[in-house]
DNA sequence: GTGCGAATACTCGGATACCGCGTGTCCGAGTAAGTGAGG
DNA sequence: CCTCACTTACTCGGACACGCGGTATCCGAGTATTCGCAC
């Protein structure tokens, strides 16, 4: 059930993928300096950002990664999404299908498993939840409450 | 982020449970061959909801499990809870005190992680869907689609 | 016949191995910039 | 002086080890039953 520390990472990522100014691509390995994590993992995390279509990476010598489309187009569930799978959490296994509860009241076999409809309910609202925060609207969050850490962000991936 | 199988169990446990007589504890062999599960492992993931006061335990030579109250008195966040444990899946590492990002701009330090937030307010939708779903709802749900599998395992549970 | 006590068989409970997935790392393919020579 | 092609250095990208937590299992502690015996 704990959610995997690539999405952590590529959270923050993003959001200072998003201080860098458009068209400037940021190479993995200053992100990896500014948060102090390993650069090949991190890469690695990027990498499957990059295939989910929320980060555009371009190779080369001036090469790097950027966001490839607006902050206020990206929320938190597609980084989930892209770092952690599309898989639902709680996967039914069908055990009441086997077992002799099964070759005794097979009744109620054809009927999707109650159980599982309450627990994809329940996900279904955490999803719904993170679909709605934005990175922007994180970014508007951290600019009030925090106002000088963006700025000072900027400033750093400006001094190339 | 995958939820363990255990939850599962513990869930068709807890109905299972639900369908015996008050005050007659159901072994844990019984109820293993009941699902077609190992019981060794199946009693301890029991013995999580014990310790948890989900199920009471009695031992002795006709012991067993049985619910330690009422079946509209146990959601599936309290099953969840035991064998998952209480901790938030989504754990802040704050990275952003590491690295170059850190000693750049210390000055967020000191207010609460902006993406810990956001994270947290999503799981605790998830967290209060799971909890206003009482097994009692979930055995009025199944008795609703498939009526004959409750008084089947009631009859299954009798024939001891 | 009845009460008591020890043996017993069955249960839960925690300590002990196994294994798959997330974590971490490495080296190769690809590209754009830089550089030098030739026209 | 301009153009072009080669070299080069740097980037991303996927393939390769390691460690930890969930999965699965076993044997020991504890208790109600039960059988035998003494009264």
């Amino acid at each position: 059930m704990k959610i995997s520390t690539g999405v952590e990472w590529m959270v923050h990522a993003c959001i200072t993928l998003a201080c860098a100014p458009p068209g400037t691509p940021v190479r993995a390995g200053r992100l990896a300096d500014f948060h102090g994590l390993p650069k090949a993992y991190l890469t690695k995390q990027l990498q499957a950002l990059v295939r989910f279509g929320i980060l555009h990476s371009v190779p080369g010598v001036h090469g790097g990664f950027s966001l490839a489309r607006p902050s206020s187009e990206i929320t938190l569930m597609d980084i989930v999404a892209a770092v952690e799978g599309r898989a639902d959490m709680f996967q039914c296994t069908q055990i009441r299908k086997g077992g002799v509860g099964a070759t005794f009241g097979t009744t109620g076999t054809n009927v999707p498993c109650t159980v599982q409809n309450e627990m994809a309910k329940a996900e279904l609202a955490w999803r719904k939840a993170l679909a709605s925060r934005t990175l922007a609207a994180i970014l508007d969050e951290i600019a009030k409450d925090a106002p000088t850490v963006l700025p000072v962000t900027r400033k750093w991936l400006e001094n190339a």
